[in-house]
DNA sequence: ACACCGTTGTCAACGGTGTTGTCATTTCTT
DNA sequence: AAGAAATGACAACACCGTTGACAACGGTGT
């Protein structure tokens, strides 16, 4: 079945033709969109300059998108594609804790490789096949734990959304012009190491460490106290229902 | 010394009078900035517009506020004094997590009325006095937890980390154009309700909840969370330490 | 009262953005 | 070879943040 010749399927073969080529040029504008998200951040990121990093004019990008709107949802999907990538296969047998830990974990990974997308898509729903793939991956996991449907959902989806906050909180501290990040950053020891001591004792006690913490062990942190809960929830519920 | 002329107390008094109204004009700037930004979305809110609500050309903005930038971190400084305002004063003796339970509400009613702003801040830091008040209010709380330094400020840190996200996700998810935020939000009826259920069994058997589910108690849900991580760690450090 | 000077308001402009429409050119199918 | 579909190039529209120049106003010092 190569391409040519043969009569009846030949419109649909010369258009499913066409769709490829298509896909692979759009398979190109993503590849280019994250290699420029990644240099020039989030402001960076025009249909312009896209265009002239493809050598193409702006205007015919909106023949492979209908919009921007569209680009950053096949972005996002691309990166949730990363994460799957990133993290394996799941054994079996392994404990529903370790898959949620490796996925938290190659998320993580993910979003600090590329924040501008992260700040831009973090709550959007792409509903395409790799997101699908990472929905039930994540739920089975819930439901391996032994919770009810509705236990599962609730913290399924505190587990992801909480995830993809704080990734997203990283991002955008990541991603803010160069300038601003400064004035962010040094905040804590400009105003608040110099605060008066009598009306705010317990910064001025805790500044060390207020400078010291990393957001990864933050996250670490917040995804444990998730799984904690989700563990606590179903010893519960298998106690109510022995 | 002052300036030029000589008569000190004259020129400080011009001086602060000129002061003051023109931080009446700032915070008359940041209500209507408020009011537009809660009419108009995300994207209604710019300078050229903010001019128009008050009847005065754009540029004039730029004598009260450096750039753009600042306009948002005074938005935000007063988001946090809302907050403050909403949860009222801390009674003597108030258990530290009854404490961190209704800041966690308070931020997420402020959160749920002006969903742009908390978009547009959620990652900033303004070193306004709001916030000092609001930083020593949350770490003395979780100094009260009896942890450690270091694990007070982790615990902190991911406290507010995680509250910030998750606002900011549900305020995105809320601030959306209209006709995207109806494509987003449809697709779990129109894809995830209609996977073939050989690929995606646990996302078929568990649709029903998964549209069920509520923002509001992912949030709960996430807060509880921390807060029990928060009691666990408190423990264990009283257990080795006596 | 007058001149002065800092503050305020107005206008135009620059370079950037997403997006649309038009028209010519190429490419592929029949 | 002819016709249709896809692609490319260019200009244009309506916005955006920001800057500079310039006119009008108001209180101050002499």
């Amino acid at each position: 079945m190569a391409k040519k010749t043969v009569a009846s399927t030949e419109s649909t073969a010369a258009r499913s033709g066409r769709r490829e080529r298509r896909d692979v040029r759009r398979e190109a504008a993503v590849d280019a969109a994250f290699f420029l998200a990644e240099r020039e951040g989030v402001a960076g990121l025009s249909m312009r300059r896209l265009g002239q990093e493809l050598d193409v004019d702006a205007a015919g990008l909106y023949r492979l998108f209908r919009d921007k709107d569209e680009l950053l949802l096949a972005m996002a999907e691309r990166t949730i594609a990363m994460i799957l990538d990133e993290m394996g296969e799941v054994t079996e047998g392994e404990p529903w804790q370790d898959t949620l830990r490796r996925i938290a974990e190659g998320t993580w990974q993910v979003q600090t490789r590329h924040p501008a997308i992260t700040v831009l898509t973090f709550a959007r729903t792409t509903g395409g096949p790799a997101e699908q793939r990472m929905v039930e991956l994540i739920l089975s996991a819930f439901a391996r734990s032994g919770l009810a449907p509705d236990q599962a959902v609730l913290h399924y989806r505190t587990y992801v959304d909480t995830a993809l906050g704080l990734c997203a909180h990283s991002a955008a501290l990541n991603s803010l012009d160069p300038d601003v990040r400064e004035k962010d950053d040094t905040i804590w020891t400009r105003i608040y190491a110099r605060l008066p001591e009598a009306a705010h004792p317990v910064t001025r006690s805790h500044i060390d460490e207020l400078t010291r913490v990393t957001q990864k062990a933050i996250y670490d942190t917040a995804v444990e106290a998730i799984l904690a809960a989700t563990e606590r929830a179903g010893a519960e519920h298998r106690n109510a229902s022995s």
